[in-house]
DNA sequence: GTCTATAAACAGATAGAC
DNA sequence: GTCTATCTGTTTATAGAC
């Protein structure tokens, strides 16, 4: 995986195809985008796919690694690893906070809308790559929200009722991201900035901290 | 619009092209279908995609025009027609019945994974197919629940918070039916199945009831 | 209206010069 | 490692027979 610092010809255009495979794939699909719209998008040539990768279905490959790469560097060892011991308080805080970042990441950022594309495009077909992305993002996410969510309220962490809660709560998130061009059409927004972030934050989180505080002690197995 | 009843032979071949447009657009994408792919699915020629339609982009215009179509003649017009009149209670039954068969439609039926697929596909690019999707299905359904569920806990129909809780709302039905594989893989079902989906309309109501019990009265504009 | 045959453009992969 | 030129297959669209 780690490739030689020395070798910065080489890795400077293996990452910038990887950096125009995610955005291009996430932006237009993979069938919809050409090998050459690739290479331009990357100032290589179209040889060099094959050279680096073997083709452009090791580019994608290539760019699922590099998102759940990123995603352990970012996230990962970060907040969703954070013990708040087992006062369901400290839980939800730190529910809290690492949706509220997650949230905002996703939102606002240009680069989260063509992660989340290419995640959501990869997750309908079976394939290595969702395999990868299942395994080393979406899985550990899932189960360390569950784990937050079955402290704060209570109830079992890897119980059907938590699980189900988690993919609602997430499924929230996710739709706010692809479903954002007809968000600011009714909304009669312009963008999402930080503002409108915010209040999107404010919604779901509001919400999640009602039901945390009714549901406490549902136990349903 | 209408066709010639008469011309039977004629509006077969359209119906099965579109048939097979949101088939196959929905499950791999536009621009990853063939026109050979369509023709194969519809028992017709790949010239008669050019015929009907006057070519590939065509037949995905026909078939968002046909998915419209279709909801307007399941849903459009029954459920979320319906007037509760100014009962909050009522109000909320009418959410619940009405989301109840959103989401044993989307999560169950095959051919609402196509539907729902081709939808989301169309929503991130702009273009005259989700100009349509939008106008004519997605605003009106949207605006129909900010109805209900301003009346469900007394808030204003068309203010921002509302339409953020509602498009909270639907994200959770939305993602339950595209994250399906991973929905499946984590809980480790087989399928979503009558008595899953119930499971699943259960979670995402079960928190709308406790959230309408909590925010009745919350008027933040 | 249907269908076969074909045209013109484009795809991904690769050979070989540098 | 990079890049140009080219090979092979496939794409959509269309012309014309039926």
């Amino acid at each position: 995986m780690a490739k030689d610092k020395t070798a910065s010809r080489s890795s400077k255009t293996r990452a910038a195809l990887v950096e125009a495979g995610i955005k291009l794939f996430g932006e237009r699909g993979f069938e919809a985008t050409s090998t050459r719209d690739l290479a331009a998008a990357a100032n290589a040539n179209v040889a060099s796919i094959a050279y680096h990768f073997g083709g452009k279905e090791g580019l994608r490959l290539a760019c699922a690694r590099a998102i759940v790469a990123r995603y352990h560097q970012i996230a990962g060892a970060a907040i969703l690893a954070s013990d708040p011991g087992e006062d369901s308080e400290a839980a939800m805080a730190v529910i809290e906070t690492a949706l509220g970042a997650m949230i905002r990441f996703l939102v606002t950022r240009p680069e989260a809308q063509d992660i989340a594309a290419f995640v959501v495009r990869e997750m309908t077909h079976p394939s290595p790559a969702v395999d990868l992305i299942y395994d080393e993002m979406a899985a550990p996410i899932h189960m360390a929200f569950c784990r937050l969510w079955g402290m704060a309220t209570d109830s079992d962490p890897e119980g059907e009722a938590t699980k189900l809660a988690v993919f609602a709560i997430i499924g929230q998130v996710i739709y706010f991201r692809l479903a954002q061009p007809i968000v600011l059409k009714r909304l009669d927004w312009d963008q999402v900035g930080p503002d409108e972030a915010d209040r999107i934050a404010a919604t779901i989180i509001g919400n999640l901290k009602k039901l945390a505080a009714t549901s406490k002690g549902d136990r349903d197995d």
